[in-house]
DNA sequence: TCAAAAGTGTTAGACGTACACCCATGG
DNA sequence: CCATGGGTGTACGTCTAACACTTTTGA
């Protein structure tokens, strides 16, 4: 019978050297053969007593040291060629972590980030995984809130455009941006503003979590940080 | 080490008494424990040597005698609760055939249709897959051109919308819907028109499967009949 | 000639996009 | 008082929903 594995795509957003904010990864090297120290995405065997969505939160906890603010299914990879040596097939979580969060402890010469853009050759059919998940996170960001999976429970108008920009990989408009998310009812204004930058004070806002929508499908619900909501889904 | 099975739903279209279009799934009746004597999703165990859409299309074909038009991976089950009697880790895909395709043969004592908004008792969490299943068709059917993965080679454009209207379970507008789909440029006009109405005879269109986009993600191809395309997704 | 569906035209409102402009703060 | 981003106003083009209307067939 086929090995069943369980591993999880980590996003986060770090600025780049210009300030702009970028997509990392976390990835750990693989101590065993096949693919014996190559990146490889974090996981492992399912056992036989665990949830795979606590699978996928173990894995990111082992990992990062973090508990996510989003976790969600991505897909189950299971073709015959896809691990030498024998069969396995992989349920595949993809998950965010907010930056602000990560513990620096994490970093050590197993576990490494890596910018989303600028990957090494994983073990597996990770590159191509990674290649998915990046896809599902850009086409949710367009009609879902899960942009505070990256952000802290407070966060300016102009924080959740740079998450937005970031991800989508294009300029939004400040203005059209701001109007879009106010009117659609997910935000609440704290009355807080943020001292200290060297112009006008931007407002703080947080996520409204007392309306909290599950999908239609009402099936993979997650709720760390009531993180998730949806109107529709177009995807593959 | 848990138990990996594979699960289809397999949706088609039949006219109802009053002629408009309904869904229905065949559901297979189980022979053993647990759940014997119910009516469940086809599926069977993974074997170690055929690959995860094979496995669905094998069951489908058991179960229908039939290709599938679209199959499209689902969701992967795998709650602790949801077998009795050992866990199993269910990779479910979803399908859809055209229903002059069917052969009565397969009706059999062992394998029973249902129309999808009547349905049974079904064993497992089996009621609860085929209601994911449906919001991902029906979202889907918005911006996708699955529709035709009911219908045969060549359509009438009232044929489509029907189809249309079964599974969003609304009324469209005749003319915007037939301006929507002629400037979508997935149809293809093939000249010859249905006769024996007994009004004005219709155009018949074929899909135009030259330009057959896959999804952005690159990942769950599937091109039986050059099925699949997307523009965007929006689900869970 | 009538019913019924095929197929075309038109219009009003919603919505997205672009961009001009004022506001509040630090330096 | 200037630079900078916060925040507001507005106008234009596109898309969508609603519905009137003409066309072509069978009966």
């Amino acid at each position: 019978m086929p090995e069943l594995a369980v591993s999880t795509v980590i996003f986060t957003l770090r600025p780049d050297e210009t300030g702009a904010m970028q997509l990392w990864l976390p990835a750990v090297k693989r101590i065993r053969s096949p693919f014996d120290g190559m990146w490889a995405l974090p996981g492992g065997p399912l056992s036989e007593e665990e949830d795979l969505i606590a699978a996928a939160s173990r894995t990111l906890l082992e990992t990062t040291g973090l508990k996510p603010r989003y976790l969600e299914q991505l897909y189950a990879f299971g073709s015959l060629e896809r691990s030498p040596g024998g069969r396995v097939v992989s349920i595949v979580y993809w998950a965010l972590v907010a930056q602000n969060e990560i513990a620096d402890a994490y970093e050590c010469e197993n576990v490494s980030w890596f910018a989303a853009d600028n990957l090494p050759n994983l073990a597996f059919d990770h590159n191509l995984i990674v290649e998915y998940a990046l896809s599902r996170l850009r086409n949710k960001m367009e009609y879902s809130r899960i942009a505070h999976g990256f952000l802290g429970d407070t966060f300016t108008m102009a924080q959740l455009r740079e998450v937005y920009e970031a991800v989508l990989g294009r300029a939004l408009d400040p203005g059209n941006f701001r109007r879009e998310m106010e009117s659609s009812g997910d935000l609440v204004a704290t009355g807080e503003r943020l001292i200290g930058t060297k112009h006008r004070p931007p407002q703080l806002y947080k996520y409204d979590t007392s309306v909290d929508l599950t999908d239609q499908g009402a099936l993979p619900t997650f709720s760390e940080h009531s993180a998730n909501s949806i109107k529709r889904e177009k995807t593959a």
